[in-house]
DNA sequence: GTCTATACTTCGATAGAC
DNA sequence: GTCTATCGAAGTATAGAC
């Protein structure tokens, strides 16, 4: 659909030496591809994606895969960008949830979420043509976080726990906790989520509670 | 040097079906291959590791490998041993230190131990022959800082805060920092950083300041 | 201990027919 | 769009000579 033909790779930019045949973005096959790949990061980590890999998961010929990827690299960024959308669409649902801070919070420690964004730092300190898109959109979060949480704590004026030091502290211990109990290590784990339990029962639910 | 024929791996305990010969643990050359793995999962992390790479790095066969360990994962076991190992004299150092908190916070916050504590975590959600290894020396280290830090505090009795609780929090923070720093991503960093060195002065050096 | 030789698999990637 | 055919490089691993 729509028009395939010479179409160049939107991916790493590089000087485009040798044009070829490219598929669409809309295609369904497309799709196909960065599910499986996505399903694999999430699963397997980074070091289980080739192609070879996502094409047999995605039901698909691995020289098919290159119809709508010039390079290995482009497929991965593909998967980059979907997960950092739909990281941004529901963050953007947590705001708007009856207890913003618990909710954005939760979203944080979602244990899928917490892998894929292992995965990315793992595929940002490692493969640097893919490195500043996911430094780039990190970046915007951590901004739009800090900016929520300052709002939402701003008739506080905590002047020793500003709003970027607790968001700071909460993301890292979250994705932290996720990853170590799904490798069956706990310690100390009960004991933080008390304390963030505590911070989010005497800050959050301004209005209400 | 000592008999090396006909070893048993120790590594990965498996049936050993099949019997070869095999090099000793305190060989040179098998350091070699052992430091080279460290380099690489250091550097270009844990999915740079591979036969070829390591031996090539530490200017060796690549076939004189599989003398000193019988498979790949053998090597990986004996680097994950020795990162380990190292992270436990230096434990025991910073808790002989003039101040103890602080010098456990900076030790969390050295980059080329951070980078390598990432990739033992990557290792360890990937690779399951490694992984009880990985998880086993985890929990005992966590258990020692919990206690260490426990000793600390003791005159200060906090109950909101609770050792484990600090503990937690401070090494979930510190790893995430010293990542994202190596990024270039350090939004909230500084913040983050205010309310721990803040803790640090407060609670730190007990006695004597 | 270290070397050569080698087997087999998987990898990324391309060319060109349909 | 999808297929067959194919490349060369890199992956793990083994056998056996020196």
């Amino acid at each position: 659909m729509t028009r395939p033909d010479l179409q160049e790779s939107e991916g790493t930019d590089a000087g485009s030496v040798r044009p070829r045949r490219m598929g669409v973005e809309g295609s369904k096959t497309r799709t196909l591809f960065v599910d499986a790949a996505e399903a694999i990061l999430r699963d397997e980590g980074y070091r289980g994606i080739s192609a070879r890999q996502v094409s047999s998961k995605a039901g698909l010929k691995t020289q098919l895969l290159y119809y709508y990827f010039r390079k290995m690299d482009d497929l991965i960024l593909a998967v980059v960008r979907r997960i950092n959308e739909r990281r941004m669409t529901r963050f953007e649902e947590a705001l708007a949830s009856s207890d913003p801070l618990r909710a954005l919070w939760e979203a944080s420690s979602d244990p899928s979420s917490a892998a894929l964004s292992a995965e990315l730092t793992s595929i940002a300190s490692h493969r640097e043509a893919i490195r500043a898109e996911i430094v780039r959109a990190a970046q915007q979060f951590r901004s739009l976080q800090i900016q929520a949480v300052s709002r939402l704590l701003a008739h506080r004026n905590e002047e020793d726990y500003p709003a970027a030091g607790i968001v700071m502290i909460a993301v890292a211990l979250a994705r932290t906790l996720v990853t170590e109990s799904a490798l069956g290590l706990t310690e100390g784990h009960h004991e933080a989520l008390a304390i963030v339990q505590q911070m989010l029962k005497h800050f959050g639910s301004s209005g209400r509670r």
